[in-house]
DNA sequence: GGGTAATCGAGACGGTACGTCGTGTCTTTCC
DNA sequence: GGAAAGACACGACGTACCGTCTCGATTACCC
């Protein structure tokens, strides 16, 4: 409160978070992406409204819009700020792949599976959200293929198959268990599904 | 309606779709069903608003509100009946597959790719939805299942196999094409992760 | 409260104002119009704003702009409710114009001031209110020249004036104390002006 | 900048107006004036805002703050700007007048009016522009006042009457002219009012 | 003549209000 | 009693300004 501004209290209370000049103000930026992750956490993709995020972030609508185009644009970042990226390298195939899609069924699991569902669904109707979707699964393909390319290039794998496709056979099948909300799943399903996988690629 | 075609009014135009009765009118629901289709043709899930609806098929909101419950109800009601269950039988599981899979991403690539990818985008934050998808994708794991069924019957695949998770290996990458935007494929391309799918499940 | 739905409690407190049919309610336009009254005699102008009054009013700010394409329609709106159209018949000019600016001044001294005040203030900038204005200036010169009028016809005042030219002079004192806040006026003050206006009428 | 005023760059374009130490840059001052005026010339006042004149000044908010505390007072800045105070003596009383009256409405009719407009409407909602309105209102009676003691001291007026209520007199019937955008007004219109004036105060 | 202090532009900040759209509920009137 | 119509309260949308702030730069003034 103003009203003891008089007295020597040295400790202002600092309740508003305000403009550190003509540049960026850091702690605007996360406590919106973390009010966003909150929201997201806790009502999904309905409660994570611009007006709602401004409101628990104590920020104006503007200073969001001013740097996230739109909704798509937060949402995504949020999820840049969540992923992992770590890829399995453990000298075969089928372990490699086991450990990646536990990993992923781990982090979906979190808040992580929540957020990925949102832009997934997002990009359905957007097309910003639409055209990151496609980077980022382009970019993950990318990214799982290695698993392939290192199984081809030991001899695990036929050369005539492109490593993209059998990421995309292996992110589709996760895809499918998250957006059908069946997250939860046997390890030994998950082998199951990894042999089915490595069998279909093997040479000869 | 034709109620007065024997007056000489000379243009009747159907401009008013009463009540008849304390029963559900048909037309109603079918000028709504189509309302709904056409929107989601043209401007996808954002155009697709009970209010837009209603506008389009001269109804009342509570008309709409009196036998969908939600958006997500009357999103399901246009996918039913959109929906083609034709299964093929070749004899070859490959060729089963290279063909349920070329007639799905064809009938994706009209309105039933727009409905099905809202229905996924609105399960993701709606339970009903979500719970219709589920429902949904078990049946079609099942019917897919059938054509892995046959495969197994005739020694074309394992028996050790679940022909669920078959089934959704291929119902992921369908998705998972359909949902980043990439239906258009080269038939080379079907061919090739058919391939990859029947390898892995061939016996020995 | 909801939490005590399950109590007997008969009346469930009427604490929204929900529709009554396609046609308008006579609740929401009243408390409407008594919510911008309110608002205009505690903070005036800038306190009236269509976000305040819909929150005051309970009522959708869509609700307001359904009926009042503006601010500034809804200001008019709560001035006719307020305005008193007696004009004084004493038979003769002097007590007429006197009792009339008296009256004024009183009515003014209220609500009825920061009403019309606040219209002006608006017509400066908003073509609809300077529109609304000036048709409402041109009636009430047109009302009060009716004073003049029947001074010309018992012979109190000179025939070759335009009575719209003295109701201008009259109404232009007027303004000019109210936009200057110097309502507070004595009676001989109002009797010297008045006694100019009607000596400079005056026939011969 | 001219850190490369050496180079053969032709055009340094003076783009940026500095600080010039701890002191108050006229240049400033006198764009940011320039900018007001010209806004309000060309959209009155909802074109009329901090935000805008900065923009247009090329001067940063705080600097108009810094000398001006409010839209109100940078407005009546404007105004001192424009004003004219050249007050007619003929000899005459109602040449006097005549003459003062449409000197105003033509200065009115320009730039002038839009600003005093402005005024008027601002103090009707704002302390600091409602006293400003009031003691620039008595200045002004004061000096119109003066023709009416002129014409007292040569015989043209009865002496038992307030300059200043025959001041109001007439700039009631101005100010009523120019809030209700009627400045387009004929000679003999003029005339007409003036004279209504001069025979009320004139002796006997 | 070097340090200090006030100035400048720029623009980010938390807010408030704008006017529009869609939600799901409600009621009236017509068949 | 179903249907069209449309009003209702609500709340999110994206934008414009508000008035405050902090920055880095640019001088003028005083020690």
């Amino acid at each position: 409160m103003p009203e003891n501004a008089m007295t020597e209290n040295p400790t202002p209370q600092v309740q508003r978070r305000a403009s550190i000049g003509a540049q960026r103000n850091p702690q605007s930026a996360d406590a919106i992406l973390q009010a966003a992750a909150d929201l997201l956490a806790e009502g999904g993709l309905p409660a994570f409204s611009i007006e709602a995020v401004a409101r628990r972030a104590k920020a104006g609508k503007p200073t969001i819009y001013r740097w996230w185009p739109s909704r798509t644009a937060l949402l995504l970042d949020v999820y840049k700020r969540q992923k992992q990226t770590a890829y399995p390298d453990t000298g075969a195939i089928e372990t490699d792949l086991s450990v990646f899609l536990t990993g992923l069924f781990a982090f979906w699991t979190g808040l992580g599976g929540t957020v990925f569902r949102s832009i997934i669904a997002q990009a359905q109707s957007d097309e910003d959200a639409g055209a990151a979707l496609q980077a980022y699964a382009a970019e993950r393909r990318n990214y799982t293929g290695q698993i392939v390319r290192r199984a081809q290039a030991r001899g695990e794998a036929r050369t005539d198959i492109a490593p993209e496709l059998v990421a995309e056979t292996v992110s589709g099948f996760a895809w499918s268990r998250l957006l059908t909300d069946r997250l939860v799943i046997e390890p030994a399903e998950i082998e199951g599904f990894v042999r089915i996988v490595c069998n279909g690629i093997k040479p000869r």
